[in-house]
DNA sequence: CGGAATCCGGTCGGATACTG
DNA sequence: CAGTATCCGACCGGATTCCG
């Protein structure tokens, strides 16, 4: 009994929303609590798949084996997990065909649209960047493994 | 034997890196790949307390005690991982005075303020649209709980 | 004070099998 | 074709303990 923990495979979820209203001036304050609007999102933007999903939703409408077939590596499981997640979010629009085999296609409302543009900054940040990053990360792992000979 | 699985806890993962280098046109191309810089920086962005971090660093300089007071809620223990892994990507500075008690504290380097900076445009996306995902998701679970109850 | 090491539960996501 | 249902391993992050 004591409760299957598969709840979170398929359940809804509903999830209490905690409204943790804002005091509108305050710009650093947005992220002083945890569970506001701003992590929902950044939980989605960060999980494994649904920036994939949306960049190529932002070229073209897509099915779901399209999808699956492009993105070369996600389950169909995730697929359709991530699927529902962005549409239950009003990102992605599902529409069912009523034919046999079953046509269903996806694609991007323009609140997607306007969010994968947002991401974008994101990107060109991390393109700018990499070459800076990549070689803080190098300089410290060598600093440390240096360190970690002189203790032995 | 078989491999500990503490591995992830602990140890510095020096990451294979996988260099997949762009052609630069293509301005949808970047996220087809998986494990490209931009997912390195986006699986940190999309952790779970980095961005605070940053955030509460951006405003000013503060000392490892001060940090896990102010963000509360986060453990010890993931306020050490996050900020190394910040110090490791070169976004946050630590220094350590040697005094007794020891002093060390956080500040942001530059490359990490303009992270922030990019950030907040996607902080701004989320709190213009909030009402639409909140309505959204509203919307999307009244249905989903009314189609439930016909099917039994 | 500022950690490091260990233990451990809960969750994320992959593999597989079955369905309309 | 487009899913749903189950099972299960891997990892993330919290709690606790110990150390310089």
């Amino acid at each position: 009994m004591k409760s299957p923990r598969h709840s979170a495979d398929t359940a809804a979820a509903p999830a209490p929303a905690s409204r943790c209203d804002y005091g509108d001036a305050d710009p650093f304050q947005w992220d002083t609590r945890e569970d506001c609007e701003v992590r929902q999102i950044l939980d989605r933007i960060g999980d494994k798949w649904s920036l994939l999903v949306i960049a190529l939703l932002d070229v073209r409408t897509l099915r779901f084996t399209e999808l699956r077939r492009e993105i070369d590596g996600i389950s169909q499981r995730m697929l359709t997990v991530t699927l529902r997640q962005l549409e239950r979010d009003g990102l992605v629009k599902r529409t069912v065909h009523p034919v046999v085999p079953p046509r269903v296609e996806y694609q991007l409302t323009p609140l997607g649209r306007t969010l994968h543009t947002t991401i974008n900054a994101l990107v060109v940040w991390t393109e700018k960047h990499q070459n800076e990053i990549a070689a803080s990360r190098a300089e410290y792992d060598r600093r440390a493994e240096a360190e970690a000979r002189t203790a032995v």
